[in-house]
DNA sequence: TAAATATTCAACCAATAAGTTGACAATATT
DNA sequence: AATATTGTCAACTTATTGGTTGAATATTTA
């Protein structure tokens, strides 16, 4: 059959770009530090306002609200307008993605290790 | 005590400066299609040659150079230089760092629904 | 020794990202 | 009605990123 775990081309290629997209957003809006520390204080301090978040960092509102935005288009936040305030609240449901990700990874990466043990016969074997 | 399941900004303030770039340096690395690609193939395949490598993409040779460079930098893959050709190699370990920073995140976010849920005493307390 | 191979280095370009400031829109407060 | 507050939008600057091409370096092969 000559299958192998690794991305599926054939079957709906069209999810696996969107996936990789969607998992390419995501990364790249924990990987800024201010983000991930904003990203952190909502999870702390539940439903918060853009102002009040602001207030921890050195840089302007605006910085602020851009990167809310970022971490919202990621949909690591979601946003309800209550008159003129914006409570911005955590939703941690995509981190599944990303620890799905390397989950797959990992098992790659220990299936050839594991075929390589098996391969030298090192008598470390214990499976029947 | 007044501890918190939080960054450590006390001890060592230095450590946490350079873990927190560290953090952003995998996450980038690991936030582009291609480098994600490369290490899963990476992954599979074993030791690769840079060449070999470059071969699966449309880019060219020095676009994949510089990728397994960032990815050697965020410390994901080594290369082992013998005669002229260069072997990279996966090295998962670091993405325990990163896992274990979702697994503090997702913490600090559940104990606070733990205590919203325990001040509003919706009757579905099952500890003792 | 000359030619081929494997890879990086350096300079460049276009696109994106992270920050700024100033103006605007909407909602509250007095 | 006038003013203050909350937040975004738009335009701009600077730095970084992802790609290119054309050498340069080091090693292997003929």
């Amino acid at each position: 059959m000559n299958h192998m775990v690794e991305y599926n081309e054939n079957d709906s290629g069209d999810r696996n770009l969107r996936d990789n997209a969607a998992l390419s957003e995501l990364f790249k809006a924990v990987s800024d530090t201010t983000r991930r520390a904003l990203l952190t204080q909502i999870c702390q301090q539940g439903p918060s306002r853009v102002t009040d978040l602001a207030n921890d960092y050195e840089m302007s509102l605006n910085a602020i609200s851009k990167h809310i935005k970022v971490l919202e288009k990621a949909q690591l936040v979601t946003r309800t307008n209550i008159g003129r305030t914006h409570w911005i609240e955590a939703d941690l449901g995509r981190v599944n993605k990303i620890e799905n990700w390397f989950k797959a990874l990992k098992s790659i990466w220990e299936l050839r290790l594991n075929k390589l043990d098996e391969l030298i016969g090192t008598g470390d074997k214990e499976d029947d």
